[in-house]
This record gives structure tokens, C-alpha cells and sequence, in this order.
DNA sequence: ATAGTATAGTGTACAATCAACACTATGTCA
DNA sequence: TGACATAGTGTTGATTGTACACTATACTAT
């Protein structure tokens, strides 16, 4: 079932940046490329949008379909169209980003037998097309992101102790902050909910446990707000 | 010249919001479609892309052959792909914004004699297409970005009394600002060469005339900053 | 000329936030 | 039981946010 248009077209195709966290790092899942151009090469899940999907619905269908994750935070990122980027004809692609929690999604790889897998976001391998850039422009966002919006809840397991969200700050911002001025600017928020249990958490020490006031983090996360710290 | 694909592909378009800012208001660009869809509804500049170029290359394009403007301010805002939201077929518009100084720009209508013209960004007419939306998201973009980052060289001309720059604040957040503290925010910030010249500006009223040091705006552009006020 | 009007320009005081900094208590592991 | 790793906690000084009122000057209309 082919097409003629009276001018040639780009292709339209949608990548998506998948970040999650665990006690490391920062990581961003990539996908084995399985045919050329750049077979063997590491890339970020995506690929054609339909011509009645939209693009976020296409989004989110790829990255079913190549790494099994169904619900997930997501927001576009950018739109790139360089010509020349794919190697092959014209190809734009609008760039999304997702936030996952690690442990909610057991990553499995795609029927096509191309590989899935994590990589800390500062040590990923060298990646097909123009995807470094774009895996860049997304922690990018991110860092600009966490400035002025919160975005615990989407990387973080329900019940997590203040370590753990300050972790997830340093993880993305890429600097140590001090512990003492994190507490105090978090609990002024007013986000957190003490769970008021001690619970030992992966390192089997002893911690407060927290979890998000639903409300205000959604009240935060419309608003705004400054996180300088 | 007619082209052939395997599988159907959506168009392609890039679509400028352009805003200036004259005395009264922040204003937005408009063009009066001549032909339909939406025949004499006004709508944002734009059009297809063509397949070796780049997207902005396109928008910059577009906004030449449409309103004769050349050199501006111009930053990706969104794409947009829902079906249907153009009638004929599927297509995606890569949006984009722009500031511009509206002395630096006799708007011209493009030479199929459609119409180009300011409107007050609060007070525009319903736009074609899903345009009233992308209007909304590039005042939000705007209103957004002021908080962090600089614009007032890219809206005003070089020398401009702090009533005028106040008064581009106001007009993109939208609501009225203390003057004494508004000056000294803008002079903590250290951006401004005090030019140290008494003229009248347009309503004939003596003030104090400024210009933006260049090296320490584009630093702040960089960098951000925190605009709260 | 003069009275009325519109605008520019200026300072203070209180509250909130930022940023720097060190020690104790407790559980873990060898 | 000793060594080690982590959680938890407060104060102080500097900076920034915010609320608020009056004078001087230029222009306008009579």
C-alpha cells in the first residue's frame, strides 16, 4: 500500500530519553540497534510515527514495544531535523523524555531480539545517529527541570527516605549538596509525608521513611517553585 | 515531480509566534489566510517544510517571505501532531516563537496579498487551526522563560528608559510591579550601562536612559537567574 | 502664568531564604 | 569490641524578597 504526494515528505519518526535512578546513578536505557544503519550500535528507543497516531501516543507505543514499559511520566523534548542526521533520506524526529522507576519496569527487550538495557547517563556508550545530542539535551532538561519543578515521584519507590530524594538531586544535578540545607529546604516545601516508621533501606541502615503529599506535590509541580540549594 | 513512499507520511510545517512590544502592549504577528481552510481567518506565519532544509531554517524562511522579517530571536516552543487538527490531511507543525523589535520591522503582507498585522497578545481574534492554542503555549513559554532568563534586548530597542523595561516585564507576566523594587532587582543584577543622558522618550517625559551590557546579559542568557519580583 | 496632572526617582524595615559549618547516636561488620 | 558508615540535628551572617509614600520635574490646558 504505497503513497504519492506531489513534493517529497521527511520521515517522522519519535525517541524517546527513558531516565530512572537507583542507588548509583542516574540511568538512561538505550536499545541495541539490530539492522543498519548503525547496527550494533546503542540508540534510544523509537521509531516511525503512524499517520493517525499522535506523536505521544507514538511514543509510548514504542517504547512498549521495544523495552515492555507501559505507563510512564512523559514530556516532549525537543523536535530535530538536521539534514543529513540519518544517513539514509530526511528523517525529523520529535524527542520525548520519560521518568520511570527502576523497579516498576523489568526491562525486557523486544521481539526482534534487539537488546535492552541501563546505562549510567555520564557513561553511556557512543550512540547511532545524533542520539548523544539528544540524550544530552534531555539531562539538559532535566537539571533545568528539577530547578523549578519536583520530580521525586516519578523516579522514586513510594516510601523513600530523605537520602534517597537527595541522592536523586545530586544524581541529577551532577554536585554533592549539603545534607543538612537539603532537609530543611525539602520539609519547608511541605511535600513529604513522614511515614514515621524506621525501616532499614537497601544499605540496611536505619532511616525515616517519607512519601509524597499527593496534593501539594501536584500543587508544586503546576506552580513552580525555586529549588536553589 | 511527484513522490512515492511505502507508507503514508503526515505533511510537515513550522508555525512563528511573533511577539513585539510597543507602548501599550505585548503584541503578537498575524497573517489573514486567503485561501481555505479558514479562508480570511487570521493565523500564525508558517508553512511546509521543504525537504533539505533544516526546521528552522524553514520558520526563518516562512517568516521572511511572509512578513518580511529577517534577523530574530528564534527558539523552538512545541510540536504539535494530534489528527485532525488540520481538516484536509494529516500534519504536523514544528512551532516556533520570536521576538523582535517592532521599529526594526516595517511589516510587509506577503505577495499573495494576504494581510500581516500586530495584534494584543490578549485581545487577538480566534485563529485558524489549533493557532489560538499555540498562541497560548508560546505566551506561557514566554512567561515561563522570563523568570530565568533575560529578554529584554531581544524585545527593546538600544536605549530604553527602566520604565520601558518594566513595563516588558509587565506585559509578558501579566500583572503590575513595584517600581522601586523592580529597579533594584534589574541594578543588583548588574546587565545595565547607565547611559547617563536625560532624553524624552515617546510620551516627552525626561528619564534616565539605559542600554544592556552586552558580555553580562549573554552571560546571564547562559546561566539563568532567578526573576522574582 | 499658573494650576493641575503625569511621570521619574528614591530608602527603610521586616521577613524569608541562602550558605556555610561539626558533632552525636546508632547500627553494621570484621 | 573496635572501626566504620550513615542518620539526624541548629545557628549565624549575608542576601534577597516585599511592602510601602513622598518629592521633584516636565508637560498641558486654561
Amino acid at each position: 500500500m504505497s503513497v504519492t504526494y506531489e513534493y517529497p515528505r521527511p520521515a517522522l519518526t519519535v525517541d524517546c530519553v527513558v531516565f530512572g535512578l537507583d542507588a548509583e546513578d542516574l540511568k538512561v536505557l538505550l536499545i541495541q540497534r539490530g539492522i543498519e544503519p548503525f547496527a550494533g550500535r546503542w540508540a534510544l528507543p523509537g521509531g516511525f510515527v503512524r499517520v493517525d497516531e499522535s506523536l505521544e501516543d507514538a511514543a509510548r507505543r514504542e517504547l512498549r514495544e521495544e523495552t515492555g514499559i507501559g505507563e510512564v511520566f512523559l514530556e516532549q523534548l525537543y523536535t530535530i531535523g538536521t539534514p543529513g542526521r540519518d544517513p539514509r533520506e530526511r528523517v525529523v524526529t520529535v524527542a520525548y523524555y520519560a521518568l520511570v522507576k527502576l523497579s516498576d519496569h523489568t526491562i525486557r527487550a523486544a521481539t526482534d531480539a534487539r537488546n535492552a538495557a541501563w546505562f549510567a547517563v555520564d557513561d553511556a556508550p557512543p550512540l547511532a545517529f545524533d542520539h548523544d545530542r539528544i540524550l544530552a539535551m534531555a539531562h539538559e532538561r532535566l537539571r533545568g527541570k528539577v530547578r523549578y519543578r519536583p520530580i521525586g515521584f516519578e523516579l522514586l519507590p513510594p516510601k523513600f527516605t530523605l537520602r534517597q530524594l537527595q541522592h536523586l538531586y545530586e544524581a541529577v544535578l551532577d554536585r554533592t549538596l549539603d545534607k543538612r540545607n537539603f532537609r530543611k529546604k525539602i520539609i519547608r516545601m511541605g511535600i513529604l509525608v513522614d511515614l514515621d516508621e524506621i525501616e532499614t533501606d537497601v544499605a540496611h541502615r536505619a532511616a525515616r521513611l517519607y512519601s509524597f503529599d499527593k496534593k501539594k506535590y501536584d500543587r508544586m509541580t503546576r506552580q513552580g517553585f525555586n529549588f536553589e540549594i
